[in-house]
RNA sequence: GCGGGUGUAGCUCAAUGGUAGAGCCCCAGCCUUCCAAGCUGGCGGUGCGGGUUCGAUUCCCGUCACCCGCUCCA
């Protein structure tokens, strides 16, 4: 049943237009996927309700939107041209992968010695000695030339998160916003990976979308703010309908925590991907001042903060909420899925595909359906639908059974569809029906954009 | 990148070293149709490139993509 449903949202993402594989004319690439007319506004809805309740409803948070590609600096300074450059060797033997360092780092605390060379150590998996390949490098930086000359110089990286556009511009923001600490800065944007294993549909892709936020603190109140948003971020899912089971709660052992990271605890959501019931959503990161100390020491500018009440300067601690948009989408699809039964015709029920999307992430929130396609109701219907248009997302369809009509919406989470019929001609109200409950209304023509006003952000 | 598996219409699946079929979906038309599967018609395919062969979707090689593992973390 997991599985299947996992297989269910893959092929219904492409039947229905939410995410079409990409180049798919050219055999695919396999950086990324493509997102159809249905996917980039659920996508947009997400990443709208992330921006509401992060910038726009708070005063102490601010946006911004940095560059992708940044100064070359940035990443030495950062630690990612360090971090994220593995040198890796196969055994030959048993054909296991292991970063070469580690290996030498395990001989090294076994033996008190580092070791002459690879060929001394044996393999921790089939204990064989001395059969590794070469190591190779391993880089998880996307590179790029910029300007027209290729060469060493010209070497830039696309941006692997999008946090350090956020603290290049903490001075910035810090003199043009009247903000002060404790106060965030949030982003939404790309951000490039040369992941070794991507996969698992839009899971894991080598380029992907990160909703990310530092959150800028006084040192020593850094562990309150860490737990309020451990907090706020699991309550935002929830908002949207996430069911509070599907979720927990992570934390990184200290040996895996990235190079940044004080403290490190992932929301993972059950993805139910191959044998891993959870899998990770977001990281939720106490950064503390790595990252603008060593922007200070890297670009030699003073990035602390002369706090005026007690006189102090300090440099700030950072909570970093970091969620994956693209990840988010995945979830939000799988958590939506629903099969149950309705009502047929000859008097039975059948099963119906549902998508149960909070209303605010729904790609289309109203459809307006004539019974039949017929010279007198289409008309009316498509004045109703224009006139809907100003405000909301709606689609109007007159093809074939209407019953066919309304599951063709509840497969892709239409919230209401509006319908015309004969007696519209005369009476002047039309039927609105609930996804959910399927359950019909009976609402004059003129009250319906009130009525849908009342229940559709 | 390495090892193993897979690749036939949008989807699910047939078939064959000799003109590739079906169901569903989709599109057009018919029908005063309120909860899919009525009638008529239509579009559409062997991932891509090369080799063997009189002839390749089938055999071989390469490549691309997908799945599982090595892993990484949004």
């Amino acid at each position: 049943m997991a599985v299947d449903r996992f297989d269910a949202i893959v092929n219904l993402a492409k039947r229905r237009g939410f995410v079409f594989q990409s180049s798919e004319i050219y055999g695919g690439s396999r950086s990324a996927w493509d997102y159809g007319p249905l996917g980039v506004e659920l996508k947009e809805n997400i990443r709208r309700q992330w921006w509401k309740s992060m910038v726009q409803e708070r005063d102490d948070i601010v946006g911004i939107d940095s560059a992708v590609v940044l100064n070359r600096e940035v990443w030495v300074a950062s630690g990612h041209v360090d971090a994220f450059v593995d040198p890796l060797t196969e055994c030959r033997h048993c054909h296991k992968r292991w970063r070469a360092d580690h290996l030498e780092e395990a001989f090294e605390a076994k033996h008190g010695r580092q070791p002459t060379g690879l060929e001394e150590i044996n393999c921790p998996h089939c204990g064989t000695k001395g059969q590794f390949t070469e190591p190779r490098m391993f880089n998880g930086l996307m590179k790029t030339f910029l300007g027209p000359v290729e060469n060493d110089e010209s070497v830039h990286y696309l941006r692997p998160e999008t946090a350090q556009g956020i603290f290049l511009n903490f001075l910035n923001v810090l003199n043009s916003s009247r903000r002060k600490p404790p106060f965030g800065i949030a982003q939404v944007g790309k951000s490039f990976r040369n992941e070794i294993t991507p996969g698992n549909f839009i899971f894991r892709t080598r380029e992907f979308e990160q909703m990310e936020m530092e959150f800028f603190v006084k040192p020593g109140t850094d562990e309150e703010w860490f737990d309020y948003w451990l907090q706020e971020r699991w309550n935002w899912y929830v908002d949207l309908g996430i069911n509070p089971d599907n979720l927990r709660y992570y934390e990184h052992p200290a040996e895996k925590r990235s190079h940044y990271s004080k403290r490190t605890i992932d929301i993972e959501y059950r993805f139910q991907i191959g044998g891993t019931e959870f899998s990770e959503l977001e990281g939720i990161a106490n950064r503390t001042d790595y990252d603008l100390t060593t922007h200070a020491k890297h670009a030699g500018v003073d990035l602390s903060y002369f706090e005026q009440e007690t006189g102090e300067r300090w440099v700030p601690y950072v909570i970093e909420p970091a969620a994956g948009l693209t990840r988010s989408v995945l979830m939000f699809l799988l958590e939506a899925y629903d099969v149950d039964e309705a009502p047929n015709t000859k008097g039975g029920v059948d099963k119906r595909t549902v998508l149960r999307f909070d209303r605010r992430l729904a790609p289309v929130k109203v459809a307006v359906l004539p019974l039949s396609r017929n010279a007198d109701l289409s008309p009316k219907a498509r004045d109703l639908a224009t006139a809907l248009r100003k405000r909301w997302n709606v689609e109007f369809d007159d093809a074939q059974a209407i019953g066919r009509r309304y599951r063709r919406q509840d497969e892709i989470g239409t919230p209401f569809c509006v319908t015309v019929d004969f007696d519209t001609l005369t009476d002047d109200a039309v039927t609105v029906r609930d996804r959910d409950t399927m359950a019909q209304e009976r609402i004059s023509i003129n009250g319906v954009e009130q009525y849908l006003a009342e229940r559709l952000p």
